[in-house]
RNA sequence: GUGAGUGUAGCUCAGUUGGUUAGAGCACAAGGUUGUGGUCCUUGGGGUCGCGGGUUCGAGCCCCGUCACUCACCCCA
């Protein structure tokens, strides 16, 4: 038989890496319930039609694709926004508002993967839906900082750079773009960190010279606060600029600015977010974003929905794992049992068992070996299944019904009567 | 789809100008140890040297092809 691999681009996940992974959802539903947000989840495909629908045709190449026997044609997920509309509009008129959820869907992309970029990952995402006031960007942002603080990451070492799609567009019309010029300019932003600055400034120039040279939308475009950037444009005005300066009054308030920056940089497509935009990175930027995220005018109107405001992120599992391991910050996890249970000879082994179910029954976890052999092994293996007793069925046991009930991070042992033994263990 | 780099044990790697039966550390297993683990010692299992072809008396090493992985580009919802 040829021998087989994962597939490319999708993981195994050992016990090791699962423990890991483990750690991660653990991280992102306790912050995610922290402020308010309730778990949900959809099918790990809808029909193509979904995508379609959100994306263009050109999306097709991008998803894994089928048809059953019915010739329906079905796409295994991509991202979970199409899902999270679909879900709104069938329910819209009968949600309490505000709908804050949040999932940890698996998806597929059928690309070619990369540093930090797989065909198969898992991507946290948390939305509020139904109200469209600033406050609700804030939480959004406040949730990710508080996930970035909760797994040890400082402000030194990962920001949110904010921006907001329609400032950014005041930004451009001062400085003499037209607003129906703006969608290529946004184009060429986007890609303004990734490209040479020698090659950005011709392709720039080439395009929007006319009305503004590539420096001049450096002296604006690259500012790290707000203030900043309206004192090379000689202040602007407008409700762009006041609901952005609401934003951040409530970022304070939520106490998470010194994670936050300004960056009009930020762009993020530009079909689909309508006002607030954000995007994690790394602060040496070694990674691509670890979340991205904004707010959209209508998520549900595809759909023939009712008008649903919105405004949420999603948070790839790959990039956060891939920047905690460079930063040597992976946490060191096991799975210790309980009590690792040795027989001191192996006519006591059936009272081993005994004593065994009788932890396992009070929610302890307690294991032993397959194998009858010496004290010795015994312990070596309590030692690498990382127990933090070993409790010893011996003679004492069969004289006094006593167990010896060894700590194995101490060193120290105690005779333990076999009713207290539950109790004992859960005090240790 | 395009380009570059890398493929030797489960992992990290060594392997001389091409030369006998391909090695080490870690990990795994057994024993040293019939009432005490972590650190020690001994032994063992584990390899189609990614795969196929070529050159050669002889290829892990040189050549061609191919596949896989990694990184980057395209794209990024």
């Amino acid at each position: 038989m040829p021998k087989i691999q994962s597939p490319p681009g999708m993981r195994d996940f050992y016990p090791d890496d699962m423990r890991q992974q483990n750690w991660l959802f653990d991280a992102w539903r306790d912050v995610s319930r922290s402020f308010g947000f309730v778990e949900y989840e959809g099918p790990i495909f809808e029909y193509l039609d979904l995508y379609k629908l959100k994306s263009g045709d050109g999306i097709v190449s991008e998803l894994f694709h089928f048809q059953d026997r019915g010739e329906r044609e079905f796409a295994i997920r991509p991202e979970m926004t199409p899902t999270l509309a679909r879900m709104i509009a069938a329910r819209a008129n009968a949600l309490p508002r505000p709908i804050k959820w949040f999932s940890i869907p698996r998806m597929c992309r059928a690309e070619k993967p990369q540093k930090g970029r797989l065909r198969e990952f898992f991507q946290w995402n948390a939305d509020i839906l139904g109200l469209d006031e600033m406050i609700a960007d804030a939480e959004v942002i406040a949730v990710v900082v508080a996930f970035l603080r909760r797994i040890g990451l400082s402000p030194s070492e990962a920001v949110v750079k904010v921006s907001s799609r329609p400032l950014a567009a005041r930004l451009l019309e001062s400085i003499g773009i037209a607003p129906e010029r703006q969608g290529g300019a946004f184009d060429l932003i986007d890609r303004m960190t990734k490209t040479p600055a020698a090659e950005f400034d011709k392709k720039w120039n080439d395009e929007f010279g006319g009305s503004a040279p590539a420096a001049r939308l450096r002296s604006v475009f690259r500012q790290s606060s707000l203030a900043d950037a309206e004192a090379a444009l000689g202040g602007i005005d407008g409700p762009a600029r006041e609901a952005f300066a609401d934003l951040w009054n409530f970022l304070k308030a939520f106490d998470v600015a010194d994670f936050c920056r300004f960056d009009p940089g930020v762009v993020r497509g530009i079909a689909y977010y309508t006002g607030t935009v954000f995007e994690v990175h790394a602060a040496d930027r070694s990674h691509r974003a670890l979340a991205g995220g904004g707010r959209y005018d209508n998520l549900t109107g595809l759909l023939d929905g009712p008008n649903v405001p919105g405004v949420g992120f999603g948070m790839g599992d790959a990039p956060i794992q891939s920047l905690l391991a460079d930063l040597g910050r992976t946490p060191k996890l096991d799975e210790a049992l309980d009590a690792f249970l040795i027989d001191a000879d192996a006519r006591f082994f059936p009272q081993l068992m005994a004593v065994a179910n009788r932890l396992r029954a009070n929610g302890l976890r307690a294991d032993f070996s397959y194998k009858r052999q010496a004290l010795g092994k015994q312990f070596k293996q309590a030692s690498s299944r990382a127990a933090r007793v070993a409790v010893i069925i011996g003679e004492e046991f069969e004289q006094r019904g006593e167990l010896i009930v060894k700590n194995l991070a101490t060193g120290q042992q105690q005779a333990v009567a076999i009713e207290e033994l539950a109790t004992e263990l859960s005090r240790l």
